[in-house]
RNA sequence: GCCAGGGUGGGGUAGACGGUUAUCCUAAGGGACUGUGGAUCCCUCGACCCGGGUUCGAAUCUCGGCCCUGGCCCCA
């Protein structure tokens, strides 16, 4: 037998319907703050990634040489496609540039819980926009997407600048190298890093920049640096509008491209891979020949949230099973015409059942049958069965209608 | 790439000291029932993940692979 291929799944209607309907809302959601919806292809050269995040990453990626030798990539993420898109086509438009996605992605890596080799991502760029305002405008947006879908999480919200400062006397290279020991958490690789560049005096303030709660105590450890007015005015906005939030300021994403804010949140009732949103300010579009603009984003891990959600009864509306015999099966289509016309999910039947078995496949997939025979046939009328109370009578087309109609909006 | 535990009809399972025709539930299709219900009864369909090895004989033992679940690494 056939199998899908490793890390990818295949979805039965139930789990689409739920899915469409989530990612529904997260565009409602993202509308309602003025994002507009776009679409980069599912592939693109494989430079875009590697100029944004390196070679490293083409182990991680699902890269082929096309008909014409290019080398080419299913995308492992939708930013960068953004500020492509951005960087071709979107220059001239008035800034601020508000827009979303919900996108697939491919990584290869080992699937694990909440993590696949096709994944979904909802995600938002604001470009041209360089403000505290802005900062705080995608993370009280990530908040409000994410809320949609009905999932909590954890936020923690933080900036790079007072790490950079206080590892600014540090090569490119060092910082680097030690911003990812912060990113992990992990407090013994971070001592070996400092202390075999002769740098254990910073093993104290990283530790202590970590557990700020507050941004006071930020700038007592790091110092006055040139952000701190940006910070504060973010970290202000958040408060008056009673966002939940912890301050962290340990945060360094492991990433060479963000320059300022950043954030992350995390599901509680997930396994390893419990991060479902991450995101912050950044400059990307100057790599791909555009201007250096200054942009802010966020990108959903989509599968995360389903999975952090659960499964939830969904409304299916109201069914129509339209039952007949041989001879009336031309008026069941015109009927059931009828009833779809009018909006109504209808189904005809379709194999060679007689009437008991009609009404009661119909009993077990519909809430209503419409029955059709020759008597109805040659009265013009059709039989309208409630599947639920058992209830039926004999009337006109319409006055049938209109009852499966009210009864949609009980 | 690494570690652990798994893989028996569509779904859920029994069988494991190697030994008849692989168990049961459910779903699905048909019939009893050619103008009316989900019940009942009957019938049908349908599985040992793949490949090598040991053996007279493998779902069972063994080796390799694939896939699943969770974790490590990574996480743009």
């Amino acid at each position: 037998m056939l199998q899908k291929p490793r890390g990818t799944r295949d979805f039965l209607p139930d789990e689409m319907e739920r899915r469409r309907l989530i990612e529904q809302r997260m565009r409602e959601a993202a509308r309602r703050w003025g994002y507009r919806e776009v679409c980069t292809p599912d592939f693109e050269h494989l430079e875009l990634f590697t100029m944004k995040s390196g070679e490293g990453i083409i182990q991680e990626m699902y890269t082929f040489e096309d008909k014409g030798g290019r080398q080419m990539t299913l995308r492992p993420e939708v930013t960068a496609a953004v500020l492509r898109m951005y960087v071709n086509e979107g220059k001239v438009l008035p800034k601020p540039i508000r827009w979303c996605y919900i996108a697939d992605c491919f990584r290869y890596e080992r699937p694990q819980k909440g993590r696949y080799r096709q994944f979904w991502q909802f995600g938002v760029e604001l470009i041209g926009a360089d403000t505290a305002s802005a900062d705080a405008e995608v993370i009280m947006l990530a908040r409000d997407v994410i809320g949609s879908s009905g999932a909590t999480f954890d936020l923690r919200v933080g900036h790079l600048a007072p790490m950079k400062h206080l590892l600014s006397a540090l090569s490119q290279e060092d910082q680097r190298a030690i911003m990812a020991c912060l990113d992990k958490r992990d407090q013994g690789a971070l001592e070996a890093s400092l202390d075999e560049k002769d740098l254990g005096h910073l093993s104290e303030p990283l530790a202590a920049l970590s557990e700020c709660q507050t941004v006071a105590e930020v700038f007592e450890i790091a110092g006055d640096v040139p952000e701190r007015a940006r910070i504060e005015e973010t970290f202000a906005l958040l408060d008056a509008q009673g966002i939940d939030y912890q301050p962290d300021f340990g945060i360094a994403r492991g990433l060479d491209y963000y320059t300022g804010m950043v954030f992350e949140g995390f599901a509680r009732n997930l396994g390893a891979e419990n991060q479902i949103v991450g995101g912050g300010a950044y400059r990307l579009a100057h790599l791909f020949g555009g201007d250096d603009v200054a942009s802010c984003g966020f990108a959903i891990g989509f599968d995360r949230v389903m999975v952090s959600i659960g499964e939830f009864p969904l409304d299916p509306g109201t069914v129509v099973g339209v039952v007949s015999t041989p001879e009336a099966r031309e008026r069941a289509l015109e009927v059931a015409r009828a009833f779809r016309g009018a909006g109504v999910r209808t189904e005809v039947n379709l194999m060679q059942r007689g009437m008991g078995a009609q009404i009661a496949h119909a009993a077990k997939t519909a809430d209503f049958a419409v029955v059709l025979g020759k008597r109805e046939v040659d009265a013009g009328t059709v039989t309208l069965r409630d599947l639920h109370s058992g209830e039926q009578r004999e009337c006109g087309l319409e006055e049938a209608i209109a009852e499966v109609a009210r009864y949609g909006d009980r």
